[in-house]
DNA sequence: TATTTATTGTTGCACAAGCAACTATGCCGC
DNA sequence: GCGGCATAGTTGCTTGTGCAACAATAAATA
């Protein structure tokens, strides 16, 4: 085995790791915020991403980049929030063709109150997945990704 | 913004950006596979954790922890590759509430078949990664995760 | 041994996802 | 302005997934 089948190797093993890890972090975050706002992980991640964004607004296809969903999902994703009253869609005045969403106050409120419960959980799960040999080394960069020292 | 709530935001960009990564590897390795061996990522996942197994079986139970599937998932995928050949069932002579899972000669075959294009893929995808500068750390970071160094 | 309890895997059901086909709007060259 | 092409979003259809309930076997306890 060459030099190069290794870097193949070493490839395949991060990608394992990276999937195991975000299998661990979602499937606990997904029953967290289950049962602390009946939010899914990806819907969550809608609101969140429109919280985040100046105005509290964003087009389908930005929201559908954010999430990593197709457009159909998207659409459907953003029907079910809407019908919850979480988000409202405004028709673009400058391209009639673009749909904006926005939060509503019940969905500001929802988000709000799902957030620690979330926050909570992402600190557990990474807890948790340093104390599986392979995971910890991953864990251990990810805090070091962003630090702007 | 105290601290403590730096600590929430850095682990929540942080996991943002893991399931960004994430999301845009797999979404690739889906292509990719789809069109090289007609499988699915989960699908590839189990013939290649069943591959690097000694003697290649595997339980039911090791699997779905393998591909981070629940235990119902994990029985119709099975189906699936046992339905078209790629593996068989084996009733545990120990235990016979286990199932082992093995590769079959086809199997074999279609996995080595199929690994030169995923790891091509997985290449590339990694590559793309690195032009995005929210991922770019990341994936610097991912090879030096298990490097025996 | 008999009875309870835990573990392993499968099935019914509901739901969310992707793909392809579609509509509607914007944009370009003529 | 008009036909052709690209873009934004929605809908029909099929498929894979999780949860809960289940059957079968093992392990624990009396």
């Amino acid at each position: 085995m060459g030099i190069k089948d290794d870097a193949v190797e070493v490839r395949a093993q991060g990608w394992r790791t990276l999937a195991a890890l975000h299998a661990l972090i979602e499937a606990e975050l997904e029953r967290s915020l289950q049962t602390a706002a009946q939010l899914s992980v990806v819907e969550y991640t809608v609101l969140d991403a429109l919280s985040r964004q100046d105005g509290w607004h964003m087009r389908m296809q930005q929201l559908a980049r954010a999430t990593a969903l197709s457009a159909s999902a998207t659409t459907r994703l953003v029907n079910r929030l809407e019908d919850r009253g979480l988000l409202t869609r405004i028709l673009c005045a400058d391209d009639r063709r673009g749909i904006y969403t926005e939060l509503t106050p019940a969905g500001i409120k929802l988000l709000e109150e799902a957030r620690p419960s979330h926050d909570a959980t992402l600190e557990r799960a990474l807890a948790e997945a340093q104390e599986v040999p392979e995971l910890a080394p991953l864990v251990d960069a990810l805090p070091k990704l962003h630090t702007a020292v």
